[in-house]
DNA sequence: TTGACGCATGCCTATATCGGCATATGATGG
DNA sequence: CCATCATATGCCGATATAGGCATGCGTCAA
């Protein structure tokens, strides 16, 4: 097998540069489908395979608006992904030296407690 | 060309759930890789080339120990990440029905900017 | 109905990834 | 120096991705 977990989830949808340029820029409202490929310097196609994919893990939706399609926002599915991350705040914080420290008290603790 | 930004940012690396699993381990402490592998089920060489990847992001550092090889964690790396989902806090913050309204509302303002 | 516009898809290529397996490399102990 | 443990790599295969290009489909206007 190869590439185990694909594009659909979130953390690979945001893995993708262009689909993260898109997000920040349906912050400011919806946008069709050739706004946003124009704003980004995209092909048309290419936008769409994008949102498609921004689409199927729930990050954006869209509906119609005649002949367009608007693309909007909807970021809750990067909450999970804010709070995984801010799991590991205590240890940016931590100076380095003291991280050590602490990771050394760990282990001990983990090697006294026989696991 | 396919797969324009690949393992070698910090999206992608934790884009892989093992990748992530192994992160998460570390946060208790400095860990050889085949320890790594045993608590989650895997191959050594596996492990191994999940955890160059992740080193090659800097979000995983080795020191030599004897005969081992160490593995900790310096998590600096996803702050970037942490900030950069948090700027979409207040979206799922807000209901849907206000959310569409303040997106109408940017939207409109847009429009009205001439741009 | 026809034409124009907006967008989604299909097909194809190049490439990168993950996984498995075997093996190279490194360090330690005798 | 040799055997052994710990880890890194190399090579291969299967698969999925991203992008390009052409084209299909739906909607609106005349």
């Amino acid at each position: 097998m190869a590439r185990a977990a694909t594009t659909s989830d979130v953390f690979n949808a945001i893995a993708e540069p262009q689909r993260r340029e898109i997000l920040v820029l349906l912050r400011a409202g919806e946008r069709p489908v050739t706004e946003l490929a124009q704003e980004l310097g995209m092909t048309q196609p290419r936008a769409s395979k994008h949102l498609r994919v921004l689409r199927e893990v729930g990050l954006v939706r869209d509906r119609k608006a005649g002949k367009q399609r608007l693309y909007g926002l909807d970021a809750r599915g990067l909450r999970p992904i804010h709070e995984w991350t801010g799991g590991f705040e205590r240890f940016w914080n931590e100076s380095f030296d003291r991280l050590d420290a602490y990771v050394q008290d760990l282990k001990q603790a983990r090697q006294e407690g026989g696991n």
